[in-house]
DNA sequence: GAACTAATGCAAATTATTTTGCGTTAAGGA
DNA sequence: TCCTTAACGCAAAATAATTTGCATTAGTTC
């Protein structure tokens, strides 16, 4: 039977091939990365890169969506506004950083075209998706008059995702600024509040 | 000394090299695209394409750039609400096409990270923003109260944006929605009108 | 700790991509 | 029309990327 063996050096390996290929990100675009630079710096052989991967894409797609998620946790603050506010903050400074946006562009340039993909294209922003469905739902459920998650996607997240894209700096008072006027609209009665 | 030729010749071979890119792009990945494929298909020798523009997403690039330029040109109907409208439906069906969304991507994926780039990634972004910038500064000259240029950008390019990059549709009522709510916090005072 | 085998490394073979040299075609100006 | 030469096509050469076969290493289970 095919036992998996996801142990030591397994483990290992992917971990060196991962930070190789951050670390090569960091300094040049990612067309210009090959399967033998990042075999190279990580110490591993380029034909066990290949069997696990089978390209550079997947290879550099596997390792964006796993750091990405690393950073920006969601917050607990009590109120919808300060969720936002917190959360806002933490998506800016991740996405609008240098690596960051490395990352985030690596997700977009990646993702297929074909019709199956539109599922791998949602991923990227998917779990972004899931965070703005769990803040709501706790506002709502704490009794708080909440926007839907489209106008979040919309007013927050997309204005955030477009500087990350285009190099625009983004800093907490942006974040701030567009977390203001989303409740401000959702106060104003002019956003739809679709409970769960 | 060196006499350019954009003439017949040079014009065909770049047209049939644009249909092709375009072509391919509509039917695989763009990372799945060779030179050799281009072409092939243009029925062009691979070593003009070479000698022309170096690399793939060279010619990939510059194909995107004017094949998105062609589409959403900038509307006069004598309000600032009906500009927008007008324009926002254009650039909505533009991007959210199957085409328009591979061509944006392509922009994304392609624009370098490093420093000199800035530009280079603002490319993608300018001409719209030119655009914005020249709907507002008629209507502020009509006397009309306007949003300003960024104002415009997060809520209403941006989220299309992010539409167009995942893969999730916008049709017209998407956009005029978008359009109403910006309309809206303009006239609540929220935005700021940054004359010219 | 011994057996089993997934995962790796290495080298050679294969395939794809890119460059180079040179003859040919045709645009643009006299 | 004729001349000049930019832009092109073709074939061969040079590089780079990917695959394959086999030996070796090291998790995992018993």
């Amino acid at each position: 039977m095919a036992t998996p063996r996801p142990g030591g050096r397994t483990a290992r390996t992917k971990a060196q091939a991962f930070e190789a290929a951050a670390a090569l990100l960091a300094e040049r675009d990612a067309a210009d990365i090959a399967m033998t630079d990042i075999a190279g710096r990580a110490g591993v052989a380029a034909t066990s890169l290949y069997r696990r991967w089978g390209d550079v894409r997947s290879l550099l797609t596997e390792m964006a969506v796993e750091r990405l998620m690393e950073d920006s946790p969601l917050p607990d603050t009590g109120s919808l506004e300060g969720d936002l506010r917190t959360w806002g903050r933490t998506v800016a400074q991740s996405l609008c950083s240098r690596e960051g946006s490395a990352f985030f562009r690596i997700l977009i340039a990646t993702a297929p075209t074909e019709d199956a993909d539109r599922v791998g294209r949602i991923t990227a922003l998917g779990p972004r998706i899931q965070q703005i469905y769990d803040l709501i739902t706790r506002a709502l459920e704490r009794g708080e008059p909440a926007p839907g998650v489209m106008d979040v996607t919309d007013y927050l997240l997309a204005p955030i995702y477009v500087r990350a894209l285009f190099g625009v700096p983004a800093d907490q008072s942006v974040a701030d600024r567009l977390v203001d006027r989303l409740l401000a609209m959702a106060k104003a009665g002019q956003l739809v509040s679709a409970p769960p």
